[in-house]
Formats: C-alpha cells, sequence, structure tokens
DNA sequence: ATGACATGGATCCCATGA
C-alpha cells in the first residue's frame, strides 16, 4: 500500500497535476492539505474518474484536508476535525480506516497543522495547543494497535539538517525549539518519521518558497511528514520524494511525499 | 550575476502562508 502525503495550495489550481500524479504513480491513499476551497467545490467528479474514493473537510479560502483511497480499496470510519477543542473551526484533520481484500488495515490521516507565524501572535500558541491534541489523540488511536499512519505538511523543520540554510529559520515558527520540542514529543509516542527512516541523508525537502528563487538554488525544508506506528513501521519497504513536480509550471510550493507499506 | 511569490476574496488592496 503507498500512501502519500501532498499540501496542493488550492486544489482548484492543482486539479491537472493531480490528476497526472494519480495516473502516474497511483498511490493507494492520498492525502491531501490546503484545499482552500468548501466540500462543494472539491473536483469530486475528476478525482473519482481517476479510480478514487474521495473524502473531504473543506473551508472557504484557507486550510481544507482530503483523503483519497484508491479501488479496491476501500474506506470506513471516517473522523472530521482533531479532537480536544471544541472551538477549533479550522479544517486541519480527516482520518479514516483504510482496507481492503488481503490486506491489513491501515488507519491513515491527513493533517494540515498550523503555520504559527508571526510568533508573537495567538497563532503560535495554536500551533503548540494543536499539536499536544495531535499527541493525545494519536495515543489513543495507538492502543487499539491497528497500523496508523499520520501524514500531512506539520509546520515543523525537526532537525538542522532538514533545511539548506537553518541559521535562517531560527526565530521560526516552523524551527524554533518548542516546535521541534512538541514535534519530538509526539515522535515519543512510538512513532517512526517514515522518510528519515528509510534515507538519512541531508538534504531532503518537501518544500521551496516561491520567492527569492528558492527552487533553482536549492534552498528547500523538510516540513511534510508521514509518522508510522509500531504496527505500521514494521511494514515500512520504503520511501521517497517526488521531487520532479515541483519544476511543473504552477506548481504547489510542497511536493508529495510517499511510502509504501507491506500488504500485511 | 544569480532571480525577483502565490492564492482567494472581494478589490483596485489585503490576509495568509512558510
Amino acid at each position: 500500500m503507498r500512501i502519500t502525503t501532498w499540501n496542493v495550495n488550492s486544489i482548484k489550481q492543482r486539479v491537472g497535476h493531480l490528476l497526472a500524479f494519480l495516473d502516474e504513480a497511483k498511490p493507494d491513499v492520498v492525502c491531501l492539505q490546503e484545499l482552500k476551497c468548501q466540500d462543494d467545490a472539491f473536483p469530486r467528479a475528476e478525482v473519482e474518474g481517476a479510480g478514487y474514493a474521495v473524502e473531504t473537510l473543506g473551508q472557504k479560502a484557507y486550510n481544507g484536508v482530503a483523503l483519497l483511497v484508491r479501488a479496491p480499496l476501500a474506506v470506513s470510519e471516517v473522523r472530521r476535525g482533531l479532537p480536544g477543542d471544541p472551538e477549533d473551526e479550522q479544517a486541519r484533520y480527516i482520518e479514516g480506516l483504510v482496507a481492503g481484500e488481503g490486506v491489513a488495515p491501515v488507519r491513515v490521516a491527513s493533517i494540515y497543522l498550523p503555520n504559527g507565524n508571526p510568533v508573537a501572535s495567538a497563532k503560535y500558541p495554536y500551533k503548540l495547543a494543536f499539536l499536544e491534541r495531535l499527541r493525545r489523540h494519536a495515543r489513543r488511536l495507538m492502543e487499539a494497535e491497528t497500523a496508523l499512519v499520520l501524514a500531512g505538511d506539520y509546520n515543523v523543520i525537526p532537525e538542522p539538517e532538514d533545511a539548506a540554510d537553518p541559521a535562517a529559520w531560527t526565530s521560526d515558527a516552523l524551527f524554533l525549539p518548542q516546535s521541534r520540542a512538541a514535534f519530538r514529543t509526539l515522535l515519543a509516542e512510538g512513532l517512526t518519521d517514515g522518510l528519515r527512516a528509510c534515507d538519512p541523508r541531508p538534504g531532503l525537502y518537501t518544500f521551496w518558497d516561491y520567492q527569492a528563487g528558492c527552487w533553482p538554488r536549492n534552498l528547500g525544508i523538510r516540513i511534510d511528514h508521514l509518522l508510522l506506528s509500531p504496527q505500521a513501521a514494521d511494514r515500512l519497504v520504503s520511501a521517497s520524494v517526488q521531487k520532479h513536480l515541483r519544476g511543473l509550471d504552477k506548481p504547489s510550493d510542497h511536493v508529495p511525499v510517499t511510502v509504501e507499506l507491506s500488504d500485511g
């Protein structure tokens, strides 16, 4: 089972790239972030036409997440929204149980963690609180011992080697010690960073800013992650970054990241 | 010298992002 996470930065702008990617890579599950549209504006017919079931949690203009599941696999037990704050109106979390004939089930979440900048604003405590809510929810899900993959745009640079120029990020919400500590605390629940487990090399990035020639100069950061529970990590076969999509016309500033799990 | 931002909403600039 191949599971991909991709922040598309507007699904309406990126539907062509998405359909081409589905056709070329044939991932079994795709976790999308930053749809930037409401549910009724999602290009459902096109994606279903490519062979995928579609579950969305949209929002006007900002945020928005989705799960795509390729037949013959099916998705059930869909949960919209991260537990722990009934006041939270932002569309940043969707989860479902993916299963099929001859495949051990995997619970998959598509997560769009808050950016958290500016650090002096309420956005930063919201980010830290969201990470803590995610930790608590992950702990609860892991108690069932079903394979679990928490995939998405975490907006956290875990280590200095995950940025081409770490010094440029020292006071940014993506790389502040508190942000990195909260991410490590989440990992300490027993989660494995799927990409890092497969590829220890520095210089592995998933995001390049549109500005200042970051892409041609390869000034990237690694902020899109797939975190695997022990049952999922036991099935980890490979992980990769689909970097070429950043070089297309009108790209997202993020590229897809994919893990492959064995069937059982 | 390099290379110089994108998206959506309601404008004719702003909020947001990372």
